[in-house]
DNA sequence: GCATGTGAATAGATTCACAGCG
DNA sequence: CGCTGTGAATCTATTCACATGC
């Protein structure tokens, strides 16, 4: 006979990964409220997407439901947390103090726990030593010696778009592992090293698309 | 015999107008830079993605390119705008005037033309008749004159959590057509409103994830 | 009985590979 | 000959529908 011990950990679907957060919070939302026990039913009214969804999506993380019950919160919260990392740190690192670095800064807490901005650096040397939400703006040479002395492994990208590539490459070779880019411009990394992206102007393009497409082609 | 009068506008699949607006900006740079004709392999390029991908993308805007050569910059740029709804001006009202809506509006030009955040409300009173970026911060119950007056179809809703679903409702009943959420919860909408969120603790949980996650499972 | 967990079916997106045409 | 445009193949994601087990 054959031992099937550890559950086989079954590779997660990227798509899925992108909602993991999201049922997380609800979970968080549905615990604090008192509810231990959670259905499929609840997490998907909750968090927007198909019932079967939610389950398959769970799924892939192990047997973590009851039949005819429904699914511990804390168990699920508990899980999808180590999932995501939430069970440890995460210094972030910012380049960039203009208008967006510095609401970045100043957005205590980043919507989550566990991401703390504990550095932001700028190239303009008068913004430098200005303090911005309890931090002192740096100089970009400095960040080398930030990333390796405060082990950050996520650095954000709050740059104009020109200089969006020479900071990408100075984070990955600082040794960060994660880049979040918030300039308009598509940088390219190691496959090492794990790019996301968020765009303002895209999103809104994309949003005016769906206008000018509403049903009936309007003028 | 049966005459084909218009490209008959296949259905653009929703990927591929999440790319579009990629393409344009990768567009209007090369143009910027004197190219006049452009390949699906530069384009591919300086997008990030896929050679093959781009062509098919591209071709279910019609027919722009020519075999051989490639397709000519300028009238790309123009079909894309097109479809984007690049050629029309979209104002934009910003709900939450905190750290994010203030960035949002001092953020100008917002990465793209013809989106224009003109005005910005708060439902504090004491932040009322503050100038922020050359916009007074008005009242939340102006929200519907606002939209009327201006002829906004775009809202953004840089509230807290626990208040964007009401935003949302409210700017809805106003008769906005399209919401950005940047608030960290899921807001619903009729099916006649486009939705789109931007979430950055979701962002930062799917970095550490791929973290965690990197090949060799580390500590 | 009831809600999970999951194979099977379907839909959607990406990639391949090459015919078609300037 | 070179590059577009596109059917066909593949891969990924979603949805269905029901067997499974508390």
């Amino acid at each position: 006979m054959v031992a099937e011990s550890d559950p086989p950990t079954r590779r997660i679907p990227e798509a899925t990964v992108a909602r993991l957060p999201l049922y997380h919070r609800v979970l968080v939302d549905l615990a604090a409220r008192g509810d231990t026990t959670i259905s499929s039913d609840q997490l998907a009214i909750g968090s927007g997407v198909n019932a079967a969804k939610v389950r398959k999506d769970l799924s892939y993380l192990g047997t973590y439901g009851t039949r005819g019950v429904g699914y511990s919160a804390d168990a699920l919260i508990h899980e999808i947390g180590r999932e995501l990392g939430l069970t440890q740190e995460w210094p972030v690192l910012v380049v960039g103090a203009g208008n967006l670095g510095q609401a970045l800064v100043g957005y205590r807490g980043f919507g989550a726990r566990g991401y703390e901005i504990v550095a932001i650096v700028d190239s303009d040397p008068a913004k430098r030593g200005l303090e911005v939400g309890g931090l002192v703006i740096e100089a970009v040479d400095e960040v080398e010696r930030i990333v390796a002395d405060r082990r950050i492994a996520i650095g954000v990208i709050a740059t104009p778009a020109d200089v969006a590539q020479e900071v990408a490459d100075r984070l990955v070779s600082a040794g960060v592992g994660a880049i979040l880019n918030f300039a308009p411009v598509v940088v390219s990394v190691p496959p090492t090293v794990s790019l996301r992206k968020v765009d303002l102007a895209t999103e809104l393009q994309i949003l005016s698309f769906h206008q000018i497409h509403k049903h009936g082609t309007p003028a």
